[in-house]
DNA sequence: GCCGTTTTCGGCCCGACTGTTTTCAGTCG
């Protein structure tokens, strides 16, 4: 792991034992942010380290973390971290995580009643030591066994490939419920982040009591968390939580920004509305006139809340679109024409029963043409992919036979025969020169050696991306999300010779890798290199994979004109072969 | 701990809901 990943959970760490420690809530958020921003950070963080005042000028970074993070790479430990590490007992951060405890409740158990961890703390719950505590009583009791027990078998983030379909299901559910106006999901999921906590739903309804109840009443709710006239918590089957909010169709568009986030989104558009003698909460964008009462109760107006749109305008920023939320994203600065599905105009990466897929290259073909593509690549593994049904020299020489035929059969659509060619751990391809040159299209991939180092990997895809045959990069990383890290090139050097040598980089639409992943996206527009977003469909619904793509894309600031799959047929085959 | 067209000190977003309380602390988003 790189030296920004592994010092971002020491700062994480560090945030979390200041919290049970009970130090000030603005501390943990400040040094909890410089966790962010390690986590973000691409580059040489030593080098950055090594250079006076660097760290400091970092947003977000101080004089205090500065010299922290230097204090790490000098000795590899950080002071104050260990202190609190030999004070506070390690199983105390995960309680955190468990729904309903904050950090007041977990110090409170670990002085109060010697909870150290998730075993002391159930041991606690049944010798009765916790009913003892002031405050507790048997229903705040209860809530913690429950959290527990869920907490111990469901996995704490969802994949977007997941939440999403069950957010349209859950919203087309709810809209067909009397006097409901307007049905829209918010968060993580709205702004397109690969995994998503929970799935926030805001909606306009003139009968409240209706709608929360169709909510809490579903069939495969197991549990509901609060209820009342404006805000409905449950928990569903699948293991996750649903947050449903009734608002007022005039604050429609404040709320449906408040609850879109970022949080840390949230806090400077309202820092923004501060410093222009203004207000904002979820009811809309008023006047501030120094009274403590919130200005929605006391019959005031808003200046702005119907739309989002409106409440950018009054604050004089440019609109942001949900995806540049986020709090690496400035807020003064006009966002790009961003890319959209309508955009995508071919799909250069899929598989067929050639190798591991299961359709036909004339099932596939079908499958692009009902999408509207103009083109479509055939791209089957190479031989080293055994476990894939990778192709030998002989097969793929008649693979490309069967594709060229079928394409000739089609007028609706061009056919590319291509492959995706292993790229050995030493940066060699999986077939010579002379049969790659024979391809319409030659994708690379690494597939093995995934844990090999950062400089090993470097070396590897910056030799496949210089190869003046091959046209993508497919999954630069080999990542798959919460099961392993995959390769961690530099990604500078990388995106450098892609762009230097004209090969694309590939955003691998498949929900369970998006990889590249947004900020490397932004990393390679920087340097000029081109991007392209694939599905690696292996079967029909994989072409549907497409939207996770863009939304990574627009994450990472991707317009259409750095898009290869925005490219008309003939600006395609150009690319192509230049 | 961080930051500055209010400020180098004194703030730091703000409201809903729950549970345990007779007025509010803690958590969550």
């Amino acid at each position: 792991m790189s030296d920004q990943r592994v010092l971002a959970t020491e700062f994480e760490m560090l945030a979390a034992l200041m919290e049970v420690a009970g130090q000030n809530a603005f501390k943990v958020a400040a040094v909890r942010r410089v966790a962010r921003v390690l986590e973000d950070f691409e580059g040489d963080l030593r080098a950055v380290a090594a250079e006076p005042g660097a760290l400091e000028s970092m947003d977000g970074v101080g004089k205090s973390s500065a010299s922290k993070i230097r204090q790490w790479c000098d000795d590899g430990t950080i002071a104050e971290l260990d202190t609190l590490r030999g004070e506070i007992p390690a199983g105390l951060v995960p309680l955190l995580d468990v729904s309903g405890l904050g950090p007041k409740t977990v110090g409170r158990l670990w002085r109060e009643a010697d909870v150290t961890d998730h075993a002391s703390l159930r041991a606690a719950i049944d010798d009765g030591r916790l009913a003892a505590l002031p405050r507790m009583g048997a229903k705040t009791i209860a809530n913690i066994l429950d959290s527990l027990n869920f907490a111990a078998q469901s996995a704490d983030r969802t994949s977007i490939g997941r939440a999403l379909p069950m957010a349209e299901s859950l919203a087309e559910d709810l809209r067909s419920v009397d006097g409901v106006h307007r049905v829209e999901w918010a968060g993580s999921l709205r702004r397109g982040c690969e995994t998503i906590g929970d799935i926030d739903l805001l909606a306009t309804t003139s009968e409240p009591a209706r709608l929360m109840e169709r909510l809490t009443r579903r069939p495969d709710v197991t549990k509901v968390l609060a209820s009342g006239d404006t805000k409905a918590s449950v928990r569903l089957e699948a293991g996750i939580q649903v947050d449903l909010r009734v608002v007022d169709r005039e604050a429609f568009g404040a709320a449906l920004l408040y609850f879109t986030g970022s949080k840390e989104h949230n806090v400077a558009l309202r820092h923004a509305a501060n410093t222009r003698g203004m207000r904002l909460n979820e009811y809309g964008l008023f006047k501030d006139d120094g009274d403590e009462t919130p200005p929605q109760d006391r019959g005031m107006s808003p200046l702005a809340s119907v739309t989002e749109a409106d409440i950018y305008q009054a604050l004089d920023l440019p609109w942001h679109p949900p995806e540049l939320r986020e709090s690496h994203d400035s807020l003064d600065a006009a966002p790009p024409d961003l890319i959209d599905q309508g955009d995508i105009r071919c799909d250069l990466h899929t598989h067929t029963t050639a190798s591991d897929g299961h359709l036909s290259i004339a099932d596939m073909a079908r499958e692009a043409i009902a999408r509207g593509y103009h083109t479509l690549a055939i791209t089957d593994h190479s031989k080293s992919s055994v476990q894939a049904g990778g192709l030998d020299e002989q097969r793929l020489r008649s693979h490309i036979d069967d594709i060229r035929a079928v394409d000739a059969s089609l007028s609706e659509i061009r056919l590319l025969a291509g492959a995706e060619v292993d790229i050995h751990a030493d940066g060699r391809l999986d077939y010579d020169d002379d049969l790659l040159a024979e391809l319409d299209i030659v994708l690379a991939a690494p597939h093995v050696s995934l844990r090999q180092s950062p400089k090993d990997a470097t070396k590897r895809l910056v030799a496949a991306v210089s190869h003046p045959l091959i046209h993508i990069l497919v999954h630069p990383t080999g990542r798959i999300i919460g099961r392993r890290p995959g390769l961690e090139p530099d990604m500078d050097a990388l995106v450098a010779a892609a762009a230097e040598h004209g090969t694309a980089l590939e955003i691998n639409a498949n929900p369970q890798r998006l990889d590249l992943r947004d900020r490397h996206v932004r990393k390679a527009l920087a340097a000029g290199a081109r991007i392209t977003i694939n599905t690696d469909a292996h079967a029909a619904a994989h072409f549907d994979f497409m939207r996770y793509g863009v939304v990574t894309g627009r994450r990472g600031g991707l317009t259409a004109k750095s898009c290869i799959n925005a490219y008309s047929a003939s600006e395609l085959m150009d690319w192509l072969d230049r």
